[in-house]
DNA sequence: TATTAATCAATAATGATTATAAATCAATAA
DNA sequence: TTATTGATTTATAATCATTATTGATTAATA
């Protein structure tokens, strides 16, 4: 519910940066505007077609493509699918290695770009703060051996 | 040259897991225990081959695997290319968009795993902590368009 | 309407990783 | 020494998310 997730913000923005906001990229908007999980491109393909039903997979990547390199999303790359995210403040994520689901947590980052470019000397451009292991619910249902989507394979990280 | 890095202690770690201590994965740990570099697998499969030439990509594949199901080894998934590192340590990586090093810092992590258990209800198993950005060389290099391995396109953060 | 460029969508291509299956090796027993 | 057994290696094929390609479609403007 940010300003920079309303969908109204993104459809300027996305015209700021030269692109048209066709039907396909207004709905593909919609959802990621209304939508407070991390979904894949598969997802956005899945949910978006419920409301336009013609749409392809092919734009759904072109557009989600679009909008990262508008700053207006954030690609988390993962071995298996990729995930998007529109909340763009800094902040840590903690993601479910068992059902993949992926909490957003208001924290400071460890260290600031302004200590690293001068004490390493390393210029910051971006960031990626993940803890992995089990959500609340997953954590319930470990016992009940019960399948889910995961965000990997997972075996590194259940076997303890 | 810390101790877990140790090609001996990973070979005894290795066979205390219950796998057998071959020449080729005997070849791949001194590689990885030597180097101090956060290589790819075909990486591996490079620089071993040019000790072990009959090495395949698939007992590359196999024996990184093993290492990281035994906890001797941890992978950074990308899009392009997954890195594994084996310092364990907590630390943060310092990853340049532009030539793809990967630079460890050693600094606490953000929030402890006993904070989050008790105040957010997640468990946590494992963690990825990076910043992204141009590392020294590459921010004096960035004005001649040099190309090298990158590890993603890198669009989305050269752009400013 | 004509022109032009942007966009769309179906398909093919890419490429790292994983699975498969046959060959090889190591350890032990007979 | 010779089988036997099971793990391991290797070459190859398969997988699959993502990207590139290409021709068709659309929108904007004159």
């Amino acid at each position: 519910m940010t300003a920079a997730r309303s969908a109204k913000r993104m459809e300027a923005a996305l015209r700021a940066a030269g692109y048209r906001l066709t039907p396909q990229r207004a709905a593909i908007l919609a959802y990621l505007a209304a939508t407070g999980s991390h979904p894949s491109a598969r997802q956005v393909y899945d949910e978006v077609r419920q409301t336009y039903p013609g749409l392809s997979l092919a734009t759904v990547y072109n557009t989600l493509g679009i909008l990262v390199k508008s700053g207006l999303l954030k690609v988390l790359e993962f071995e298996l699918d990729n995930r998007y995210e529109t909340n763009l403040t800094p902040h840590i994520n903690l993601i479910c290695t068992r059902c993949g689901k992926i909490q957003d947590l208001v924290a400071p980052l460890p260290i600031s770009a302004e200590h690293l470019a001068d004490k390493v000397g390393f210029q910051v451009l971006d960031y990626r703060m993940e803890y992995y292991g089990l959500c609340p619910d997953c954590q319930g249902r470990i016992k009940n051996r019960q399948s889910a989507t995961k965000i990997n394979k997972g075996e590194q990280y259940e076997q303890s």
